[in-house]
DNA sequence: CTAAGCATGTAAAGAGTTACATGATTAG
DNA sequence: CTAATCATGTAACTCTTTACATGCTTAG
């Protein structure tokens, strides 16, 4: 018996991740800031971003302010809230996520970092052994490597990546627990 | 003066990959494909993935066979051409598109493999720059970095991330080379 | 005086997901 | 005999992009 549930919308968290970090952005300036690191892991373009802060103050989720021809939004307690309760939510393998959330990090302290690259570590270790046993699996010999060399390639560097990353996780979970 | 000029699609020449990679597939085992490492930088639902295989059966991409209730298909000499010269076009700042065409291309000896590793190293060293840039523009003192953590923390990561995957495609440029 | 950028908005179309459907086969 | 998996297909909906629109300001 599945119910209609409709798929998890990121943008909202998003601009609210954004406003949140500067404290107060236009529709303009948010889509100036997709063309920067955020625009690694995630984009929208103005006609979706104009509309969605419409509804998300109409949701009290935002306030607006007009300056300068601009019109200003900050995130409001409830909206907040609803920003650190998608913090909390558990990851997936999906780096973009990890990614963008880490963004909306601002102070070292905050007890989410730590959770955050923990809750990764595990994610990306499990990624690591599975596809460690594709490997083995599916290239069982030479002569498979060299009919589908490009599988190949990628399945090693994806391997070599997720190490890395791991790597990352790991110093980056010591640094933090040094405070 | 702009013409209407849709988003590219990749999901045809992802199939087209996909199906020259095998030899013929059904679309449900195209659905199944995307749960193993194509999945990593692509994916499609089934009802996604028949209604595109009927159209490139229509536009002569592809040819059709029965057989055990399932229908596979197989690649067609235009199909393969059309596959060829998606290949070839420019590659972008998307390593999602580097992946899979990497993925599609079966002999090592392929010159394609060269240019595409070639290209993609040019790409990501000046992303490498670009970045490297911005963390000297953002971060001009220790207070900006206690103030943003996350996003000092992605950017870093960005960084050494890019450097892996240069070092990677290096590595991978001068073995092909020794050919 | 004109092109580029600032600033916002809506409409139309395309891409992709979830749900609804059906029917066959296989494993417990 | 029943749940899971194989296998395909369509309908409805959501998300995102591109295009159409407007008006103001700044730099060359």
């Amino acid at each position: 018996m599945e119910r209609i549930m409709p798929k998890k919308r990121i943008l909202p968290y998003v601009l609210l991740g954004l406003i949140n970090n500067k404290g107060s952005l236009s529709g303009y300036q948010i889509s100036q800031e997709f063309k920067h690191e955020v625009g690694d892991f995630w984009h929208a373009s103005h006609s979706q971003i104009y509309p969605e802060l419409a509804r998300m103050k109409d949701d009290g989720w935002l306030i607006d302010h007009d300056e300068d021809k601009s019109t200003f939004y900050s995130v409001t307690e409830t909206g907040y809230r609803v920003l650190r309760d998608w913090m909390k939510e558990p990851l997936t393998d999906n780096e973009e996520i990890f990614s963008l959330k880490l963004y909306f990090i601002n102070e070292k302290s905050d007890p989410l970092l730590q959770h955050l690259l923990k809750q990764e570590l595990k994610i990306k270790q499990s990624k690591l052994s599975y596809l460690q046993g594709r490997l083995k699996e599916v290239f069982i010999d030479q002569k498979i490597i060299q009919k589908s060399f490009g599988h190949y390639l990628i399945l090693t560097r994806a391997i070599e990546r997720e190490e890395n990353h791991i790597q990352w996780l790991e110093s980056k979970i010591a640094a933090c627990d040094a405070n």
